[in-house]
DNA sequence: GTCTCTGTTACGCTTATCGTAACACCTAGC
DNA sequence: GCTAGGTGTTACGATAAGCGTAACAGAGAC
């Protein structure tokens, strides 16, 4: 007896789950030793390090002449291969890159994933001060304006997403589970969601859903933009130019 | 008896390899079936089919509505990590960016991966005609301009990069060993290689090493380019911007 | 000196993974 | 109608691949 796996570990090739594990791990700390990379995964040295020289060998991973582990070049070009191979962000990237251009400001596209909000797209303009985004970064589903992601999900799935304590990110932030259910009501009735500050203080962050042919929603699209030089009649405008852009989302995905 | 794994197979979890091997092809065939990716990879469809329920399981690979496979999110979210962890594409990228504007031609950053020649960064200007190029592919060692990255080889490994047979592309293309052997002499010279057309006719490419402290070869960028746009005064200009970028690149890698 | 970290190797137990076989479901051919 | 040759999928028993334990060497710390 090794593994507690009672529930769904069947269908599932635990070494190469375990393998799997040990990527990320190496993609989420760089120069991660191997004693730090078993310990995050929870498994043990040498199973870790015979992951490793695998991940090695197949160039997803590459050993510094220190010991650390980094990911390789192989990693590179399966990322590059999936951005055209996911249909959303290959419509999407141009798209969010115009409107970033056009309000010269952040532009993001992220979707549910795991219970959080995931960014896999985006756009961030060339000026000095602006807000810092970046792909893989997570967020919660219950504060900002990802609130869309929640919004316009079947009520039964949405209460499964939300979990049972909400953190206090700002002053701003809703963390009374009954006023965020009135408050993702509004938010479907209007079709978008602005956060004055929810998450980070002084940021204004306005998003739309993208919706399929069927009404259900794929992902979310959003300005980020600090608040200082966001006006209300601003806010109108990127509401506007958000919808238009998930209407096209939509559209150049088939529907 | 399985495997006949008899050489190096040790130290190699062959799930987790095998596990690869489909995201591999999943990666390079997009939209293949199960039976398709089992074909490719040599392995049997069970195999495979737990391979990429697995893969499917972390968001690496995902099945479309008709039963195909591509890759998912979680490829996109690695490959993005891995350039900023790969230093040479980090310290590269902004560079080959430069030089493209600059010339207003396709610049490539490649390197020597499993004896060809792999492109692991690029930049292409917007202008209508244009040298195509996509990280990810691969192109022969001995053809073409890349040739900088056998030339700056130690002689012995050198030997062990070349195969036995040199396909024709084109007209101009070096299909002799002897000749090649001399040609590579003549590049580690000069600093330099010049392709007119011997891989694609009508293309133009420029190539330079980029050196590591003690002499040896990391990679080559290069500038692609079409014939009846570049003069000999042009290429004399390339090889100097190339040679000046090369060791920024060198540089900026700590050396 | 010991103590505690590293990374690594060896090895025997056992369980996870394998391939075979059989399954159901197609479409094509005729 | 019936094969015939494709899919994708499930079941199951045999086996060897992969596991953890243990022990190792080396590097600091103090």
């Amino acid at each position: 007896m090794q593994t507690k796996s009672l529930l769904i570990s069947s269908e599932i090739v635990q070494s190469l789950d375990v393998g799997i594990a040990a990527l990320m791990a190496v993609s989420q700390m760089p120069d991660a030793t191997l004693s730090e990379l078993a310990r995050k995964t929870g498994e043990t040295k040498p199973r870790i390090l015979r992951m490793l020289r695998t991940l090695e060998h197949r160039g997803l991973v590459r050993k510094s002449s220190e010991g650390t582990y980094r990911l390789g070049n192989t990693a590179i070009v399966l990322g590059t291969a999936a951005s055209t191979q996911v249909d959303l962000v290959r419509v999407a990237n141009p798209i969010l890159e115009r409107l970033g251009q056009k309000v010269n400001e952040t532009t993001q596209l992220r979707i549910i994933d795991n219970r959080e909000s995931l960014c896999i797209a985006k756009f961030e303009p060339t000026r000095d001060l602006r807000v810092h985004s970046m792909i893989g970064r997570r967020r919660p589903l219950y504060a900002g304006s990802y609130k869309v992601l929640l919004a316009f999900l079947p009520p039964s799935v949405q209460a499964q997403m939300i979990p049972e304590t909400l953190l206090k990110f700002t002053e701003r932030t809703i963390t009374n589970r009954v006023k965020l259910g009135a408050e993702l009501q509004r938010i479907r009735a209007a079709g978008h969601c602005v956060s004055h500050g929810e998450v980070s203080e002084q940021l204004i962050s306005v998003s739309v859903p993208v919706l399929a042919f069927d009404g259900s929603v794929i992902a979310a699209i959003n300005i980020a933009a600090p608040a200082f030089r966001t006006q209300d009649s601003d806010i109108e405008r990127y509401i506007g130019l958000l919808k238009d852009d998930a209407r096209e989302i939509s559209t150049g995905l088939g529907w």
